[in-house]
DNA sequence: CCGATATCGAACATATTGTTCAACAACATC
DNA sequence: GATGTTGTTGAACAATATGTTCGATATCGG
């Protein structure tokens, strides 16, 4: 990819994630995206379609980035247990590049939670030996059950200020689903 | 309230609910919206701030029926333990007034989902004694859970065509949080 | 250096928003 | 059923956002 485009793209989603920590998505318009990137109209119109497209390439990025689908050596895909996969997620959540995980206690994170739901289940289903299934429940059910529930822990526990460590939370994750 | 108001709000707020049901709400529009519901643009703005407001308005209809706070007889406060409790809620979910419970299956679910979710933590609190909390856990990270996963318990139900019967995805939702 | 490609910026048509106003219709009250 | 009040209408309006176009310019890879 051209150096140009890279710069331009990179300058584009990095004035978003900024612009999204202080405003609510629909509020933001290309307009400003494209003058806090610096960015002309044409230019930003050229990489992406819209600015729906915009958040979604964001996700993308982001979850492609955390289940690293690439070189799963020493990522989430080599952990023996579900307890220390769930910990090294939440260690790898914890370090927070770029302030992202703010996104996700915020109103309009929809977008992000669908694609974290997507990749989680996708990751449980490969894993679900490990995982047990509580009493005759639905398997479908049970890793959307996890998924959620993981989820709805991280969210919790970023909109309080993230008092509890890394393990803590991740053992309050595993009592409630087990 | 007068006759004229009334005709109109519903008129609105009907001709919102079938376009939500077909479309996502941000591709919908105001003039959308006053067209379906055949009444002036002056008129929708005189009962609407905005089309959040509208959505807004929506969901403190839907819950504030589902939740009954007025005549709390026969509601879900009567309820003498948690299990008939959800189921009580579940059946009325299951009657599906206006279609409504689809809306949640859809994308742009958030504020419903926060309402749904709101409401929820709201009665869990008062009868937080029917409710045993797992070991040690943080009372508020709990009755979070336990909102976020009935949440969810009915929207994996909605999303996969309602195939279990009432009493069975209620039985569902126990054992996942039990 | 050169050809290819990305960016720029300004202008443009189009669509949506939210407001205003005067004319009209439905209401409640006596 | 006459009257004053209130809600609705439709059209027009400014303001803003969207997505596109195009020639000029700058940057890339080789």
């Amino acid at each position: 990819m051209d150096r140009r485009q890279r710069k331009t793209r990179d300058s584009i989603i990095k004035a978003f994630v900024a612009l999204l920590q202080k405003r609510d998505y629909s509020s933001i318009t290309v307009s400003d995206v494209i003058e806090r990137a610096d960015v002309g109209r044409a230019t930003f119109y050229s990489h992406f379609e819209t600015k729906d497209y915009l958040l979604r390439e964001l996700c993308k990025e982001l979850f492609d980035h955390i289940f690293d689908k690439e070189h799963k050596c020493g990522g989430i895909f080599d952990c023996d247990s579900t307890d220390s996969m769930f910990l090294h997620l939440v260690k790898h959540l914890e370090k927070n590049d770029n302030n992202v995980l703010e996104l996700l206690a915020k109103d309009s994170c929809g977008l992000f939670m669908e694609y974290f739901s997507d990749n989680l289940k996708e990751v449980l289903k490969e894993k679900i030996d490990l995982v047990p299934v509580k009493n005759g429940l639905p398997i479908d059910y049970w890793t959307n059950h996890v998924a959620s529930t993981f989820i709805s822990t991280i969210k919790w526990w970023v909109s309080n200020g993230k008092k509890q460590s890394s393990e803590a939370i991740t053992k309050c994750f595993l009592s409630a689903i087990n």
